[in-house]
RNA sequence: GGGGGAGUACCCAAGUGGUCAAAGGGGGCAGACUGUAAAUCUGUUAGCUCAGCUUUCGAUGGUUCGAAUCCGUCCUCCCCCA
């Protein structure tokens, strides 16, 4: 589908951080459908935009005609990857490891096609699990510095908080899936993120020791903001592909307050958009360079949510912030007018559709002036609702500039 | 295994018998200003039936009129030695 060599364009998009041998890599990408694989460990059950940028690598590679393996860390996840992390993430049990798994797999097979092995899914959990302690070393453990791993950037931080050797283990792991892959798959290429950068070196040494043949490896800028802080937090924490858990309108709304200084970075990375198109909306100026937002958070909307999702996400934000018509997908909640009634008290009714967390939150932020109904801002704790405040069914909140939600009473 | 140190709210971190729901910073939220941006300024940031009450300072049991602060036990982590 697209004649250029794919390495190009990764590295025209800006996704490249590391190649563990760049000119062998181009050429290789340029000449052969190339099996290739990332991993990602089930640490929650959902991927997050920080997977996200993984995964339209791999929609990139696929589209050039090489092939996608997808790894699930079912079994890595039993472990945990010390990496850049200053302390020990909370060990899962394996009833999450496999859940959090089949959810993974789930969201993996929207955005690349499986269809006759045209991208593979596996989960480590299969090798993994069942190794034996001692064949492991032996086989595996044989090849690897102690020393060497202990200068390793991955565990620095770890070096000085601590690191249990549980952990320390990771890395054996995550190159034995390389070199698993590698025997079953013929996987010469594992790509990451650039915090993989050490796992990843170590997987290419251990296939050169043990197989003898030529391994590579390539890492990805993580998506950060201007000031180097990861991308995609957001109060409820990180930004999911899961629209249970982040709908496709907090999602669109994500991107369309994105800060100015990331609108070119993020198009190029999170949309498919021609660079010429990225380069022209990446650089517009003041006011103008809304249009660029609002085409990225369309865009990426699009991409993870659908078609559908997008363009209603778009309409709700046109009708909330604009002048289109009032009645919106916004997200809401449907009273019965019996419910209604019964927590008619302003505080009682943001609790009752969670816009708070807690009452006190509540009274709090309508002494603050932060709470609107229909626009007008409630300014009494002691306020009360009533039936007229009802328009055509259903009445707006308004907490603080940007959060809606629709009150249906019925 | 021996010796030393530490565990405080979302995070970092002060506090070492009452005036502590607990300084300060970060982050979050809200207000002002704006472009649904950033920066800046202001307020706020345990819960509840809120000018009153309840629960919180690793866990648990004590001492005391009264403890985050003192004592016992336990758990976890770090450092030095083996």
């Amino acid at each position: 589908m697209n004649s250029r060599n794919v390495f190009d364009v990764l590295k025209e998009r800006g996704y490249l951080a590391q190649v563990t041998h760049e000119d062998e890599v181009r050429e290789l990408l340029g000449s052969e459908s190339v099996s290739f694989y990332i991993g990602f460990d089930p640490t929650a059950d959902s991927l997050h935009v920080g997977h996200f940028i993984q995964i339209m690598v791999m929609m990139h590679m696929q589209r050039s005609g090489h092939r996608p393996i997808a790894l699930v860390g079912g079994g890595t996840g039993m472990v945990g990857d010390p990496s850049g992390k200053t302390d020990m993430r909370k060990m899962m049990t394996l009833e999450m490891v496999e859940h959090n798994s089949r959810a993974f797999q789930k969201q993996l097979s929207r955005f690349l096609d499986f269809s006759e092995g045209q991208a593979i899914l596996v989960n480590n959990a299969e090798w993994l699990l069942n190794l034996n302690y001692v064949e492991f070393l032996r086989e595996v453990g044989i090849h690897f510095s102690v020393n060497r791993m202990l200068t390793a950037e991955c565990f620095k931080s770890r070096l000085e908080k601590g690191l249990s050797f549980l952990e320390f283990n990771y890395m054996l792991m995550q190159s034995y899936d390389f070199l698993e892959l590698n025997r079953k798959y013929n996987v010469k290429l594992q790509l990451g993120g650039d915090d993989q950068w050490s796992n990843i070196i170590a997987g290419v040494d251990l296939i050169r020791r043990v197989q003898g043949t030529s391994a590579y490896g390539m890492t990805f800028n993580l998506l950060t903001t201007g000031e180097g802080k990861k991308m995609g937090k957001t109060e409820a924490g990180a930004l999911w592909l899961d629209p249970e858990k982040t709908s496709p309108y907090e999602f669109y709304q994500y991107w369309r307050n994105i800060d100015d200084a990331d609108v070119k970075k993020c198009l190029a990375l999170l949309t498919f958009l021609p660079m010429e198109e990225v380069e022209r909306l990446g650089s517009l100026k003041d006011e103008k360079i809304n249009e660029a937002k609002k085409v990225l958070a369309y865009e990426v909307t699009k991409i993870v949510h659908g078609k559908a999702e997008a363009e209603k996400a778009k309409a709700a934000t046109e009708a909330l912030f604009g002048q289109g018509g009032a009645d919106a997908e916004v997200p809401g909640t449907t009273l019965s007018a019996v419910e209604f009634r019964k927590n008619s008290n302003i505080i009682d009714l943001l609790y009752l559709v969670k816009l708070i967390p807690s009452k006190a939150e509540g009274r709090r932020l309508v002494k603050q002036g932060g709470i609107y109904v229909n626009d007008e801002r409630i300014d009494s704790i002691d306020h009360t609702l009533t039936d007229r405040d009802i328009r055509d069914g259903s009445l707006m909140i308004r907490r603080g500039k940007k959060v809606y939600h629709k009150v249906t009473v019925e």
